[in-house]
DNA sequence: TCAGGCAGTTAGCCTTGTCTAACTGTACAT
DNA sequence: ATGTACAGTTAGACAAGGCTAACTGCCTGA
């Protein structure tokens, strides 16, 4: 739970390769780019920096995958996106507000908080989901 | 509560004049540069951004003043800033980065958030500051 | 009165992240 | 074998927001 400098899109960019590799078995550029709602190009050029931090690589068959750096970072930020949209419903934010409003709040709490969070959650409310 | 569209940087300025008005008076580009750890020509450029929005004016002392919207804005995020910083610390979190993150986070939460927020802190938690 | 100092602006550059248009390369179906 | 489709990349542009260096303009103290 300690996280190399990276910065918001970086961790968007690796939380969605996440997801789609859990959801799809495998990642794409072109479904990277339909999940986050950017065009090809701007996937290519992200790689491109994700690659230079050793954050992915593109595997035999062409996919995009985490390295372990990576997928700490990706593993981190889903953490925190399901802590905050759990919070967020439970004091009465509908779901799909909840949902968006995760996808800022996770990049800018730290360990503390999200311990803290994480703490407060199982002591005050229904099962952590 | 219903804000135009604005972005983080500009709402963190209209925030941090809001601010310096109330400790100092009055708001100097040069004041708000310091606040804010950016450079003059920083402050200057986003000056005039924000007067082509109509957010600030300069008075005729050559002050930075907020307009009746800027100031909307401006009291907005800084009352979500101190209720997620009150929330934050009433969960433990210490107060250098309760602070710290409530300035990020004030930026991502929406109305919705802010009434069920409000309304959680004072069900469950001491005084509200 | 004029030299310094300080506030603010301008000019020019950089980075990040996005876009469109156009190209490459592979692979499949006829 | 060849044309069509689709994945990915490159090239070139743009906007936001930051920086440094250098300039303007004012005000004050000796």
């Amino acid at each position: 739970m300690v996280l190399t400098a990276t910065n918001n899109s970086t961790e968007d960019y690796l939380k969605n390769i996440l997801i789609l590799h859990t959801r799809n078995g495998c990642v794409r550029a072109v479904d990277l780019a339909a999940e986050l709602g950017v065009t090809k190009p701007s996937v290519s050029a992200a790689m491109k920096r994700l690659r230079a931090k050793k954050l992915v690589f593109i595997n035999e068959n062409g996919h995009i995958c985490l390295t372990e750096a990576g997928r700490a970072i990706a593993e981190e930020i889903n953490s925190k996106h399901e802590l905050i949209k759990h919070f967020l419903m439970n004091i009465g934010v509908n779901e799909k507000t909840a949902a968006k409003e995760a996808c800022s709040i996770e990049h800018a709490i730290g360990e503390e908080t999200y311990a803290r969070l994480g703490e407060f959650c199982s002591k005050t409310m229904l099962g952590l989901k």
